[in-house]
DNA sequence: GTAGAATGAACGGCGGTTCAGTCAACGATC
DNA sequence: GATCGTTGACTGAACCGCCGTTCATTCTAC
């Protein structure tokens, strides 16, 4: 086991392969084949096909979640925050579409079969955007009685559709000229008064 | 090929299946024996394994608009009609949590897997949301310049994303109750100002 | 007795995983 | 510097269990 980066080359092989087939659909062959190495060769850095997509999985939710907490932290408005994040999160789609498709796809299943393994990062996701919708009601900028869990999976899932539409569709637009209407859209609302 | 409802049980035995274990974690033959029958029986009714899931898709889907349409065809209030459609979004993954699985999950497989088949039945319940949001724009309800393919998406985002959790999860508590908050954010937003 | 539905054991091929063999790098010895 | 031995990563053909699918046979209703 020299290659100090070689698990980082069969991730980056599979990401393109699983977006490609899916993960089901996908043979192990399929990825070594990627990642220009021998079935065999993989089983030399992981355990089974399934630690791969786990591995892949909580590798890039850490990385991510870092980015956007970074994103944030130099930001003091709580609204401003969440502008940020919407951009941020359609940015990092429409640049990597082979590993957002995977995590689009997969991070459903990964909820069922990989539990204790997704849970966490997924969650962590969850609590920064929480984490600012507190402190924007805490600084009276949003409603006082907001549902902060209810808002939270509502922007997340509101993101999360916006990309996944585009990730599996044509791709005919920019992704980020979506992230100023949606940001918009969550934090004033659609009513014709609610300007 | 008397029995006219075999079908159908197939299809309801599936849906059980399916949520339990998720699609490519299923056996034919487990949906057999949970259907009372034998796994060759299936293939009197079903050419393949896959064709099980498209009809049950395409069958529950369609039935699923019909019933949206019907709930908000008698209501003349665009912003009534979003509550409506919320609300009743909610009833249905809480009245039938498996049914809600295997779409949840699914679905996206299902966009990828059979385009053709699903994409019309899924953007059809896209259609409804979006033809209620145009009707808010034309009576000056919502913003007039409110790009209804984003809040479309937007909406249905909201909801899935709350779905997903709520099915995903511990169930520990109602979904039914965040009907409410959800449509009253997106009608009105998060602003403290956009009450 | 017959038609046609239902059965379920058996088939076949697919694909995750293994492992005996190959190859390359490196140190030791002359 | 050439030769050899050793180590361990790498290879990929073969293995083997799994499961979608088939079909000869059995059952049932009329």
């Amino acid at each position: 086991m020299r290659d100090p980066d070689k698990p980082q080359q069969i991730i980056d092989a599979a990401i393109r392969v699983f977006a490609r087939n899916g993960y089901y659909n996908s043979r192990v062959s399929d990825v070594a084949r990627e990642a220009g190495i021998a079935a065999g060769t993989i089983y030399l850095y992981f355990k089974t096909k399934d630690e791969i997509l786990v591995t892949l999985f909580r590798e890039k939710m850490t990385e991510w979640v870092a980015l956007v907490r970074d994103a944030i932290a130099g930001e003091a408005d709580p609204l401003e925050k969440i502008r940020r994040i919407v951009a941020l999160h359609f940015k990092m789609i429409e640049e990597h579409p082979a590993l957002a498709e995977v995590l689009q796809v997969e991070l459903r299943q990964g909820h069922k079969f990989f539990r204790g393994a997704s849970a966490q990062e997924v969650s962590a996701y969850f609590d920064v955007i929480a984490d600012v919708l507190r402190e924007g009601v805490l600084a009276g900028r949003l409603r006082k009685e907001l549902p902060v869990k209810v808002a939270t999976k509502m922007l997340f899932g509101a993101m999360d559709q916006l990309a996944t539409s585009w990730v599996l569709g044509s791709r005919g637009y920019r992704l980020s000229e979506a992230a100023e209407p949606v940001a918009t859209i969550f934090l004033k609302g659609v009513c014709a008064d609610g300007v």
